[in-house]
DNA sequence: TATGAATGAGCCTTCATTCAT
DNA sequence: AATGAATGAAGGCTCATTCAT
C-alpha cells in the first residue's frame, strides 16, 4: 500500500504471467475452478483484474495452463524413481514410486497444487484432462505396469497387470483424496514427512505381498 | 420446528418436501453444491423457487438434510453382508462386503447420489461431514475391522487393522473416484453390472492374498 | 427520492414490466441498443437491476418487446386514414397517409420511440427487424400501394407502383432521418405542429404533382 | 528497430497514420463509432495498439478526421457533376447530380465508407458533424438549389427551392437509408451498379415531373 | 400456508487509455 | 519515436434470499 515502488519494477511480462499462475494454482487448489474468482487471484498475484484476460485469454484457458504447470513441476520435484539405481529390482522401483507418488500429492507447499487440483479434475472433468491423461499420466502408468509385470512375472499387456497397478495406485490416492474421512476416524490430522514414510512402507508391503501371491490362485 | 400438528396426511407438505429431496440429490451430485441452483433443484421438483427456504431454512441446511438421506437410502438399499449368514467365515464376509460396497458407490440410478455425493464431500467437506462419519462410516468400518482382524489374526486395536482395513477401501473407492483417468487409460466407460462383479473379486483375491502373507514379513 | 411510498406499493407484475417497457423505449432511443445500459434502464424504471433479467430474459429479447410495444402504440395513436371517409379519393387518403405517416414518426413524447427506434435498426438491423417489416410495415405499404396504384392508374404490382411508393414515403422519412442536416442547413430546429403540416403539405403536393405527370412520360 | 536514420522517406510515420485512418473507416461504418474498438482498428492497419492515441490523440479525433478523409475522397472519386458540360440544361444537371449522388453513397468497396459513416452521424451527430456540413454539404445543397431554381423558375432563396431540393435529396437519401426495410419488402438485395442507374432514372424522372407541375398549384 | 416478484451483491469480461521502456 | 504490458471502470448477467401477498 504504501510506496514499495520496487515491487512494481520487475514486472515484466513473464513475472506477472508467473505470479498469476501462482496465485492461480493456489486459489483454484482451495476452492476449485468455479469457485475460483480472477479478483482473488489477481489479487494476490498483486496483479490488475484485467491481467488474466490479457495474459490467458480467459479464466478457463488460464486454468488449463495452471493444470499443466503443476504437473510439470510436481513431477520436476518428485521423480518417479528418485534415488534407485537402473538396474534395481522390481521390488526396490515400485518401493521408489509409491513413495515419490505419495510425495507428490501430498505436498502441500504453497506453490504445489498438483494434488488438490487433479483431485477436482477427478470430480469434474474438463477438457484439459484429456491431454494430461495422454502427457502425464499415460506414460507414467506406463512404468507401474512395466514393474508389476516383473514382479507378477506375466506379460505386460496380461489384464492382471492392469488391475494390480489400479490396486497399487489406488491406495496411494486414497489417503489424499479421502483424507477428511481417515482423518475423522484415526483422529490424526493430516500427513506429515514421517506419516508418508509410514504409509509408503505399508503400501508397498501390502501390494508385494498381494502380487507375490496372487498368480497362483484363481478367484 | 414446533409440533408438527401430529394428525395430517402425508400429504402435500410431506410430498414437496420429499420431491425436493430427491431432486436436490440429483442436482447436487451432477454439479455440486456451490453449481447448484435453487432454481433448477425446485424446477425439477415441481416446486415453488421460494419452497427450499420455506421446507429447510436454507440452500446448505438442504443439503446437509440430502447427504443423510441419500447415506440412508443407499445403505438399505445395499445392506453390507447381504446374503451373507452370520456365521460365514471371514474370507466370504469380506467379498461380501466388498461387492456391496462397490454396488453402492456405483449406482447411478437417478434417485441414487451416494456416491458422487461423498466423492464432492472428500473434496470440499461441509459441516455435515462429522456428523456422517459418526453416524454412517464409523461403524461401517467397524464392520470391516472385525473381518480384517481376523483374518490378520490381529487384535482389533492393532494398527496393521485399520491400515490394512484402508487398503481395501481404497481399492473400492478408487475405480469411483478416478472413473476419469480409469476410462482414458483403459478405454472403456464406466462400470456395469458386470465389471463391478469382476471388480469386486479382484479386490477380494488381492487383499486377501496381502493380508494372507502380511503378518510374517517384515517391511 | 422523497419517500413516495405509493410508487412501490403496486409493483404488480405487470406494473414493473410496464415501467421497464417505457424506460427502455427512453433509453434504446436515445443511445441506441448497444449503448444503452440495463442498470440505466432499470434506474428510470424505479426497479432493481436484475428486473430486465426476470422479466425479459436479457437486454436483447427486451429490446425485440420494445420495438414491438413502440410499433404497437404508434399505429394505435395514429393510424393511417384518420379522419379519411373510406369512400374518399386517393388523393384525400394519400395526404392523410402521408401526415399521419410524419405525426407517427416525429412524435417524440417521452413515451413515444417509434422513430427513433426505427431509425436505429436501418442502420443496424437486428434479428427483431424481420418479423417488425411482415408485421407492421408490409402491411402499411400494402396500403400506400393501393393508394399510389389508383393514382396513376397502375396495376398494383406494376413497378412503377414500388418506385413512385418509395418516392413518397422517402420524403416523409427524409427529415426525420436527416434532421440533423436538415436543421443546421435551414437554421431551424426540428419539428413542431405546424412545421409537420406545412411538410405534409409539400410532400403530399409534390408527389401527387410527379405522379399525375408520370405514366405518359418515357424517361 | 536498428537506427533508420532520419533520412527516412515521408514513410512509417505517415504510412502508419494512412493505414490508421483507412483501417478506421471501415470499422466505424461496420460497427459505429462505439462498438468499434481501437485494437480491432490497430490490428487491421497493422499498428500497434497504442498508435491511435500516439498518432490522433484519442479514438474520437481519430474518428473526426476519417469523417473528413472519408468525405473528401467521396467528392473526389464522383464529382457532383462528372461529364456534364457546364452549359448543359438544368434537367441534365440534376440527373448528374442524383446518379453522382447515388455512386457516392452506395460506394461500398473496402475504401469507401462515406455513405455508412454519414448515415451513423445522422442517427447520433457528433461534434464533426457542424463542420462537415459547413465544409462539405452545404455547398453541395447550394448547387442543387440553383438547379431546381432554374426548373421551377424561382429565385434562388424561395423557401419552395429548398422543399424541392429536399424532396429530390430525400429520394436517394431512402434506398440507402432505408436498404434493409427496402430489400425486404422488394424481395431484392442490396443494389448494383444497373439498379443505382435503373434508381437515378426514377428519381429524375420523378422529381422533374413535380416540379414542372409545381408552381402553377397552390396546395 | 405457500407463492413468486423483487433484491443487490458479485461474477467474468471488455475497453480506451496510460506509462515505463 | 514507438511499443505493449498494465490499468480500473463499467458492462451484462446470475444467484440465493426475502417479503408482501
Amino acid at each position: 500500500m504504501s510506496h514499495k515502488p520496487e515491487i512494481k519494477i520487475p514486472a515484466s511480462q513473464d513475472a506477472t504471467r508467473q505470479q498469476l499462475l501462482g496465485a492461480a494454482g493456489e486459489v483454484f487448489a482451495e476452492v476449485g475452478f468455479r469457485n475460483a474468482t480472477v479478483r482473488e487471484i489477481c489479487r494476490r498475484a498483486g496483479a490488475n483484474i484485467a491481467a488474466i484476460n490479457y495474459h490467458f485469454g480467459d479464466k478457463e484457458k488460464l486454468y488449463a495452463e495452471v493444470l499443466r504447470y503443476a504437473h510439470t513441476r510436481a513431477l520436476e520435484k518428485y521423480p518417479a524413481f528418485q534415488g534407485v539405481a537402473a538396474d534395481a529390482t522390481a521390488e526396490q522401483k515400485l518401493r521408489a514410486f509409491v513413495h515419490s507418488f505419495l510425495l507428490r500429492i501430498f505436498d502441500d507447499s504453497p506453490t504445489a497444487c498438483h494434488g488438490k487440483l487433479m483431485s477436482r479434475e477427478m470430480i469434474e472433468p474438463t477438457a484439459a484432462l484429456d491431454s494430461l491423461v495422454e502427457e502425464f499420466i499415460r506414460p507414467m502408468a506406463g512404468q507401474l505396469w512395466k514393474i508389476v509385470a516383473d514382479i507378477l512375472g506375466c506379460p505386460l499387456n496380461d489384464e492382471r497387470v492392469r488391475l494390480c497397478a489400479f490396486s497399487v495406485v489406488s491406495q496411494c490416492v486414497f489417503y489424499h483424496h479421502c483424507g477428511p474421512v481417515v482423518s475423522r476416524l484415526s483422529g490424526r490430522p493430516a500427513a506429515d514427512a514421517a506419516a508418508i514414510e509410514k504409509l509408503a512402507a505399508h503400501i508397498t508391503k501390502f501390494s508385494l505381498a498381494a502380487m507375490k501371491n496372487f498368480s497362483d490362485k484363481k478367484r
